[in-house]
RNA sequence: GUGGCUGUAGCUCAGUUGGUUAGAGCGUCAGGUUGUGGCCCUGAAGGCCGGGGGUUCGAGACCCCUCAGUCACCCCA
């Protein structure tokens, strides 16, 4: 085997991407009616959207990125999340000056170069939306409420749910400096990953998985009750919006988020069903992000969530696709003069908006039947030489077995 | 990027302590008397045993390297 595709990526062969088209449309169908549309932008972006929204410091940046420099001597980087290209977009054409909020969905490929794993490829797809302009924990839930949906109406229904506030600028950095405080008398029993926090990003630690750092952490002081008085009110009216709506949720003091420009609201969505990357959806509330790009201040909250982890968990919980619908006949030709004439038939049924298909390689009616039966067709043409002479085929209705002749050019009305 | 496990037909897997021409099921294709599907029966095609090197009289089996997959770490969706 001389070629094969790249570590960490993907072909979709036709018994994929009905899966795929399947959980497409019923994304669409959820954003449509909370009234998210669609943005569609590049793969590439210029390598400093990047840098500058996410983080030099970040593992994505700094070391997961596919980075190049085109003939220009530009250096571009392909996607590695859309958060950063939605707002490039908002700003870039002045979303915000059109409409106050704008919400927005996608749906699309995105790159890393991670090492694989179940549930984590190179080129991996995320559909997400982004509310933009709503400071409102309104706002937030419901960016919630569309996560929830879409894997509720695909029929998962056994999903954590975890929320967390991780603060603002005005309170955060007291917080940080506490946390630091309980953590670094513990340094040297702390995970050598977690030692390199303290000094980094030390929220961090609260979420690590190595077991000695979590019991660790059992007593550490947690960002919710170090809120500043505007933070705290919107993590509480957030919860009670969800109770109203009896939206199971836990709250978690250890769901922190490794970028800066998180404010407030974080949330995720995990599975049993992923094993180490279980984490089907995140999203939160970034009203840092727009001004951080040189944009108009502008509140935001959204999430993305993986779909081949999504496909990993239906499948799991053997949550069938539903059957594509068959074509409505297969046309049956014997000899040579047959086939002719029935591929001329074919493009007229297809012109009328017939779905058929037809055996390209002359072979016998049996082998043919076979390929109809495969098929699932409900009816069957078959034209040979006698019928052709006669201007007639016969139909064949494949559930009873029933047969008739008709004149060529009235098939169509024979088959509706 | 670090570590563990795996790599035999399109798919799922057998291949005894190294020993003749590498197997099964499913799938594909063709037949089972003249031009009729599903079930059944018969047959065929299809493998440089992931790739390279080594040990040996002899390697699909053992050793090394490499590539790929997988699981975990890191990180994330």
């Amino acid at each position: 085997m001389k070629y094969q595709i790249p570590t960490g990526t993907k072909d979709a062969l036709p018994e994929e991407t009905r899966r795929w088209q399947y959980l497409e449309m019923r994304i669409r169908d959820v954003m449509l009616r909370y009234r998210y549309e669609e943005i569609r932008t590049p793969a590439f972006e210029y390598t400093e959207l990047f840098k500058r929204s996410i983080g030099e410091a970040t593992d994505v940046v700094g070391k997961e990125m596919y980075t190049f420099t085109d003939k220009g001597g530009e250096s571009l980087t392909l996607r590695p999340e859309m958060t950063a290209s939605v707002m490039r977009a908002y700003i870039q054409h002045n979303l915000g000056g059109q409409h106050c909020v704008n919400k927005l969905y996608y749906i699309g490929p995105m790159f890393r170069q991670e090492r694989p794993q179940k549930g984590r490829l190179r080129q991996f797809h995320q559909f997400g939306c982004e509310s933009l302009g709503s400071p409102a924990p309104e706002a937030d839930v419901e960016t919630m409420l569309v996560a929830l949906t879409i894997y509720r109406e695909l029929g998962i229904h056994s999903l954590n749910f975890i929320i967390n506030s991780v603060g603002c600028p005005e309170c955060r950095p007291a917080y940080r400096e506490k946390l630091t405080g309980y953590l670094t008398p513990l340094g040297d029993k702390l995970s050598p990953e977690s030692r390199n926090r303290l000094s980094s990003n030390p929220m961090r630690i609260l979420d690590s998985k190595n077991e000695t750092d979590q019991s660790l952490t059992q007593n550490a002081p947690m960002i919710h009750d170090h809120l500043c008085p505007e933070c705290k009110s919107h993590f509480q009216r957030v919860q009670s919006l969800l109770d109203t709506m009896n939206i199971e949720y836990r709250v978690d003091g250890r769901l922190v988020r490794g970028l800066d420009y998180y404010t407030k609201t974080a949330y995720e969505i995990q599975s049993a069903q992923l094993g180490s990357q279980n984490a089907l959806g995140g999203g939160g509330r970034y009203d840092l992000l727009c001004a951080d790009l040189d944009g108009k201040n502008t509140p935001a909250v959204g999430f993305a969530a993986g779909m081949e982890r999504l496909l990993i968990v239906m499948d799991s919980l053997q949550l069938s696709v539903p059957d594509p619908v068959p074509p409505k006949v297969f046309l049956i030709a014997l000899g040579e003069k047959a086939m002719a004439a029935m591929s001329t038939i074919a493009y007229r049924l297809r012109s009328r908006g017939i779905a058929c298909d037809m055996d390209y390689l002359n072979r016998s009616l049996k082998a043919q039947m076979r390929e109809a039966n495969k098929l699932n067709v409900p009816f069957a043409i078959i034209l040979g030489e006698q019928e052709l002479e006669q201007n007639i085929c016969i139909i064949k209705n494949m559930s009873n077995g029933d047969q008739s002749s008709v004149p060529l050019d009235q098939i169509a009305d024979k088959i509706v």
